[in-house]
DNA sequence: CGGTTTTGACCGGCGC
DNA sequence: GCGCCGGTCAAAACCG
């Protein structure tokens, strides 16, 4: 509580690691000092459908540290993932790749209508059931990363995200923010910021399952991204509510269109997201070891 | 105009 | 069976 609002709101705006794009690129919007986050991720690129570069590994002292979640594979599953799960070399960080459900990979879901009270019918969908077992299936990896070094810039990465709701999380003081990769409407990944309620320093990000394209080079949507946070009329939680708000919202484009947007990110066509992707997804189930290979650290 | 953020409501899983 | 809680949706407001 004790640290800004705006720092929590930084962060979770940003562009996750999870593309295979590397620390290269990490835009730095601190161009001034070496990004501290050099190195966001390497492990967690593997999961990537992007893995067009090999991430470079971060260097020994990259504050952040990677766990990966989900392991409640079956054999047979990881043997046939395409996702291979390599520890990694630094022994503070852990690794862990999940197999992608085939129910959540790029494919819209079904929908099916749901009433809403208080609201306007609209025919909105219903969304299908979530059952744990499904929920182990799907790619998970979550990072922790310090947000003196992630508030900014250092959880920047190359995918452009969109926020989609945030939720108060028992137990903590502080709010989860939940993100969508908005390059791509039927990409599945997603993003979840929240603060480390033990440790008000640090933010945990979490992603899940992949991206069904490449890393954007540029991001399309700026409109709507930096505006003031509306002070929300609440009674106790008012002040707090304000702080999350400004926080881990509106963050997403914000970070990631100003802070990356320049140099690095140049138009590309959704065709080309898609050929680099196709490419590397042939790969990918072609031989296995692709993301094995990529996790390095 | 198109995209994002905010925010309250809805839904479903899980524990008791 | 019920209530809690996390996750998601979508209307409205906002911004470039």
């Amino acid at each position: 509580m004790e640290s800004s609002a705006s720092d929590w709101g930084l962060e979770a705006v940003v562009r996750s690691c999870v593309g295979g794009s590397s620390a290269v690129d990490v835009p730095s919007s601190e161009a001034a000092e070496p990004p501290p986050v050099a190195a966001p991720s390497l492990e967690v690129i593997l999961g990537c459908v992007a893995p067009v570069q090999p991430v470079r590994a971060a260097a020994s002292s990259s504050p952040l540290y990677d766990v990966l979640e989900y392991l409640d594979l079956e054999h047979e599953q990881l043997s046939r993932a395409p996702f291979s799960i390599t520890p990694s070399s630094a022994p503070e960080r852990e690794v862990l790749i999940s197999f992608p459900a085939a129910s959540t990979s790029g494919q819209p879901l079904p929908a099916t209508t749901r009433k809403q009270a208080g609201r306007k019918p609209s025919g909105r969908a219903h969304r299908p059931k979530r059952s744990k077992s499904k929920k182990n299936l799907v790619k998970k990896v979550v990072r922790e990363v310090p947000v003196a070094d992630g508030g900014v810039s250092g959880l920047d990465d190359q995918w452009a995200w969109r926020k989609y709701g945030q939720k108060p999380i028992k137990g903590s003081p502080y709010p989860r923010g939940y993100y969508k990769c908005s390059s791509l409407k039927a990409c599945t990944a997603r993003k979840l910021v929240e603060r480390s309620p033990a440790n008000p320093g640090v933010l945990i990000v979490t992603y899940i399952a992949d991206h069904c394209h490449a890393v954007p080079t540029h991001i399309n949507a700026l409109a709507g991204t930096a505006r003031n946070p509306p002070q929300s009329p609440l009674s106790d939680d008012t002040t707090k509510r304000e702080e999350y708000s400004a926080d881990v919202s509106s963050s997403v484009a914000t970070d990631t269109g100003a802070d990356g947007d320049s140099e690095l990110w140049a138009p590309v066509e959704m065709d080309d997201m898609f050929g680099a992707f196709d490419d590397d997804f042939d790969h990918f189930f072609d031989d296995g070891d692709v993301f094995g290979q990529s996790v390095s650290l």
